[in-house]
DNA sequence: CTAACGTTTGTCCAATCGGTCAAAAATTTG
DNA sequence: CAAATTTTTGACCGATTGGACAAACGTTAG
């Protein structure tokens, strides 16, 4: 008789099978977002048959449950890096390289969690008001303090972050568009490192000439 | 006996009941995607039956195509308007603001295609490689033609184009987010005019303090 | 071997989906 | 008015959906 623990206990198949279906669930659930998205195209992707799917996630929901929640820290990690320490426009120049790199490797996940916000964030509203507020918050407390020493120009931390957000992430949520638009000659695999030299010289200088 | 126009004739209800349902759709398909929205959810949303309203699109396709093709028109038109007379640093300016602005106006519209794009454009790419390349090559010759004039910094157009597109947007799609971070004090009506007096600073003089 | 347990599958189900259709109701036309 | 046309509705259909379930299969410990 195996004895019950509160956390599920779980054997080295289980533990396979279910990375093997969250992989496949990422596929799926990014590209065609949650209620676009079925069980059979998930298991499909994950080589297995339906049945045995909700043998590991009783159902669709904990998949993307289990997937967001993993998400999050990712996701988040490179603002906890921004560290107090060290030069700030240096700080925040590798933070955008960080946002930006990740947008690149991890386009997956930048579209799930986009799909999960366009459509309200019903099921991570608490995250959001909860722990990722906390999180910008002391960041934009961080900012302001670079602002009084005169490390950086006085604006608005928490917008700072937004754009941060918004032109990183624009190229992994908005990357079909970006493609289209740059054309076959310079939407390949260059893109990225032309958008990390804009955004550098963006957050740096702005676009006043200088004369 | 009323005008005559060239392709499809209508009465007077069907006029009346066809922007009832796209506005209707509007609202349903900018919340839950294509796939996730229901011909019913639409119908129930514009106050008739699913029958009634299959009378009048034949098809749930028929309906999202016509929204997008509405759509992109006056989507497109702040950057048509950015034009070549003016000053290049205030026509970039007022191109940001008009941008922010329909971001604030028609987040829905903004939320629609933001869900286009995410799933991989699959019923406008034509246009994203037609019609919308061709008008960012137009303008960002402009705005080539700037830069060499000394008149704006040096930079990548395109990459500019997308950056202001990017960080205008965010506050319609990740509006959820954006409420959430801020909190209840700032996150009010207004965090538009806090965003429009960060961009601009952004976009002129970056985040470099000036010594 | 066998018993126990973990894994996989085929079959099935109720709900929902997009869409059809004929007939009723309303409206327009002569 | 009545006839013709447009609009609306209820009933219905096949396909797909998320999920249940028991039986079969595989594996391992004694």
């Amino acid at each position: 008789m195996t004895t019950s623990t509160q956390a599920p206990r779980r054997t080295r198949i289980q533990q396979e099978k279910r990375e093997l279906i969250l992989e496949a669930a990422l596929e799926v659930f990014s590209t065609n977002g949650f209620r676009g998205s079925t069980i059979d195209q998930i298991a499909e992707a994950a080589g297995m048959s339906k049945p045995n799917l909700l043998y590991y996630f009783r159902r669709k929901e904990d998949i993307h449950e289990t997937l967001m929640e993993r998400l999050l820290e990712t996701w988040l990690a490179p603002l906890r890096e921004l560290d107090d320490i060290g030069d700030p426009m240096t700080e925040l120049r590798s933070y955008i390289r960080r946002k930006l790199e990740m947008a690149r490797d991890f386009p997956r996940e930048s579209r799930l969690f986009a799909n999960e916000i366009l459509q309200g964030a019903p099921r991570i509203m608490p995250l959001l008001a909860g722990e990722l507020k906390t999180l910008v918050d002391e960041k934009a407390a961080v900012i302001k303090g670079w602002m009084r020493a005169g490390k950086i120009a006085r604006t608005d931390p928490w917008h700072l972050i937004f754009s941060i957000w918004a032109t990183t992430q624009h190229y992994a949520d908005f990357d079909v568009q970006v493609r289209a638009v740059l054309g076959p000659n310079r939407g390949g695999d260059g893109r990225f490192e032309d958008a990390a030299r804009f955004l550098e010289q963006l957050f740096l200088d702005g676009l006043k000439p200088k004369n």
